[in-house]
DNA sequence: AGAACCACCTGGCAGC
DNA sequence: TGCTGCCAGGTGGTTC
């Protein structure tokens, strides 16, 4: 589930019954996610207070006293807030208990995700190279103009690469590249100026359509049930291979790019 | 330097 | 029903 918005919703369900509480206690079940959960995680955040909870890209970083908590959730991570008397269900492997009593619980099927303390995020290597975040102003033709300048990589690849834009996904760079009618193994050095204006306000679009609609989830999504609950944006080409496109009702085609599929009209899109 | 692959892991589903 | 193979929302690391 997580991509950009999935993860910012998360953050805004977190954010009120988690920022200004303390950390009474840490318990990780399972250790081995991505990268090993330090050992001595526990020690450095029990009774520190949560100030705050930002997002870099897709990843989390709850501000707590002298560092970062910094989570990610992968492919198949989330985290939510149940409590206390909440059964324990496979995958649940790391717990922050709150004073309030409340859990925030981070499950995560595929284990993909990762959990680490980071003392400056500035310097730190997983943040340090992430490019613009699409809702910055800074994301626009310009910038992607700049960052594609001379590059051959697909136009898709390109949007997914992180260093140049953090945040998009398959799922929306499939979406992005239809809704700008762009071609996805289109070169990425190749394409006019005014294309990559609509590319960037295409690709800021299609997130916060999806923001907007896992926002109207939100009480369901970190609820006391804790089912994801969401609501899914209706998607226009992705996993729709075979179907008319929305636009022209051509068949939508679906390709492979870097072992990732991809949906697009060929009709619509150059 | 840039691009193409691989790796990590579990679960769900189609097909037999 | 149960097995096998394939696919899945991410991204760092290795290889060419």
């Amino acid at each position: 589930m997580p991509e950009l918005p999935e993860v910012e919703t998360t953050r805004l369900g977190l954010v009120p019954r988690v920022v200004g509480r303390r950390i009474r206690d840490v318990v990780v079940r399972e250790p081995r996610l991505r990268w090993p959960v330090p050992r001595d995680l526990a020690g450095r955040l029990r009774g520190a207070a949560v100030s705050a909870i930002r997002r870099r890209g897709k990843y989390l970083l709850f501000d707590v006293g002298a560092g970062h908590l910094l989570v990610h959730l992968g492919m198949s991570g989330n985290l939510t807030v149940v409590s206390p008397d909440r059964p324990v269900r496979r995958h649940d492997h790391v717990d922050l208990v709150l004073d309030s009593g409340d859990i925030v619980r981070l499950n995560d099927p595929r284990r993909f995700g990762a959990v680490l303390w980071v003392r400056d995020p500035e310097r730190h290597a997983l943040l340090e190279s992430l490019g613009v975040e699409p809702f910055d102003g800074a994301f626009d033709g310009a910038w992607l103009r700049r960052a594609a300048h001379g590059r051959r990589v697909p136009v898709k690849q390109f949007l997914m690469d992180s260093r140049v834009v953090t945040g998009i996904g398959n799922i929306y760079a499939n979406e992005a590249l239809f809704a700008a009618r762009i071609h996805p193994s289109r070169p990425a050095g190749r394409i006019s100026r005014p294309r990559l204006d609509r590319l960037a306000a295409e690709s800021r679009a299609v997130l916060s359509r999806a923001l907007a609609k896992g926002g109207s989830t939100l009480r369901d999504y970190v609820g006391s049930d804790g089912a994801p609950g969401h609501f899914q944006l209706e998607y226009a080409v992705y996993g729709r291979a075979g179907e008319p496109c929305p636009a022209c009702g051509a068949p939508v085609r679906v390709a492979r790019q870097a072992g990732r599929s991809t949906f697009y009209c060929p009709a619509c899109q150059r």
